[in-house]
DNA sequence: GCAATACGGATTTTCGAAAATCCTACAATT
DNA sequence: AATTGTAGGATTTTCGAAAATCCGTATTGC
């Protein structure tokens, strides 16, 4: 693996679980020293980030990490909702015994990192990784390469609103997320594409809807860092 | 402009008028010297350029020219009509006057640089860039910036295909592209939603088949530079 | 007093060479 | 004869410094 990769993967990890806040400008300098590496490999990590919108840059001003807004995303789930529902339709037309084999697996192993709990940060990367496979799975029997890359592209995406929203908030009802993981895998298993398409679009949009009620109390401070703001979407340096 | 954005525009436009062909190795000395700057600048294009997919790239094996193929075609004017679809519905739900301004005047222009021909260099590129701003007018009301990323996505995909097929073929039936955009427009601003994406389907369908029918003939062309093969979709040399 | 301009430090961008890796062809061994 | 091992050249990747650019400050001119 050569060091651009791994600045990627580091760059890419960093902004997705926030540890570089949105809108924080991303110095070389700084960098290069935070990732023990030279300006190359970070400028050629930096590059392939901004044409995934997760970093931004203007010329001869540098790079700094994509911001995040209410606004933007409700378009990402709604857009989310859009490709992966016929992306989904079109596995439960054409999925084979693999595809149902891929998804009964994935499921399981989801069903019991999730029962283990994601209290350390390991456990919680290892129950993201398979939620992540869970999703892939569901879709991989679309047979297009442009609705998987779009689905990954709007996964990450999605991954940086949810990421502060793994531990359990106070005053919020429980949601049992993996039901509505089981609901949605037995309709595919199913072939009732009508339903799983209902189930795919509910569980995104009660994410959203769950994102937006947990970031918006914060939203109301504006830039000193308030005691207890449950969620931070304002941009602060790293 | 930065070299980099310059060695990105130049890389993007031969990549998609096919003057680098598909498949073809693209070798930093090479480029280099073709584009008369550093290694630093080229890398930094190649970067971003692989992340949208019109450059492949091995760890230590260096970036190549993505290839191309029917399924492929297929795959992004399938997606491009789901994309798009939906982008035009919420533009013809939510367009206000600019919106409706906006398709007139670019129909107009596309028009007037249609009538013009596009026999030279200068005026095809004219013709393309008029019917991109056309097709972006189009959705420009949608709202959404992912369906807008996406759809510019997929339309520099389907350049790269529709390219070769600027020159009228011989023994094909003419076809009246332009008519198909005022129809379109005409729906659009009638706000006849399902009329208008039943034209736009419509619309890239028969640009694929198109571009079908006057590649495959070319496909048994396996290595060595066939004598008229109309278009040449095998990977070659620069 | 105010605007415009020039300076200095900080930062990005680019270059050219060094280091690391890969591929090919050839030789040695089984 | 086939396979493994090995040098050589070609290519990519990375580094560190030089060049170019930007931003804030202070200075000059009106």
């Amino acid at each position: 693996m050569t060091l651009a990769e791994k600045a990627y993967d580091s760059l890419r990890r960093d902004i997705v679980t926030g540890q570089l806040k949105p809108g924080a400008p991303l110095r070389m300098a700084q960098l290069s020293q935070r990732y023990e590496m030279g300006f190359s490999p970070l400028r050629e990590a930096l590059n392939r980030l901004q044409a995934e919108r997760l970093v931004t840059s203007v010329a001869l001003k540098g790079f700094s990490v994509a911001p995040l807004s209410m606004e933007e995303m409700w378009d990402a789930t709604n857009t989310r909702i859009l490709i992966e529902q016929r992306a989904l339709r079109l596995s439960i037309e054409q999925g084979g015994d693999e595809w149902e084999a891929g998804i009964v697996g994935s499921l399981h192993a989801l069903l019991l990192q999730a029962a283990r709990g994601s209290a350390t940060e390991a456990e919680a990367r290892a129950l993201e990784a398979r939620h992540h496979s869970f999703h892939t799975a569901l879709l991989s029997a679309c047979g297009s390469g442009w609705l998987m890359e779009f689905f990954q592209r709007l996964y990450v995406e999605s991954e940086r609103y949810r990421h502060p929203m793994l531990a359990p908030a106070p005053g919020e009802p429980a949601r049992d997320v993996q039901a509505e993981h089981e609901a949605l895998a037995r309709a595919a298993l199913a072939r009732d594409a009508d339903l799983a398409a209902a189930l795919l679009a509910d569980h995104y949009r009660r994410t959203a809807q769950r994102v937006e009620r947990l970031t918006l109390p914060a939203e109301g401070a504006t830039q000193g860092q308030t005691a207890q703001a449950p969620i931070d979407l304002a941009p602060l340096a790293p």
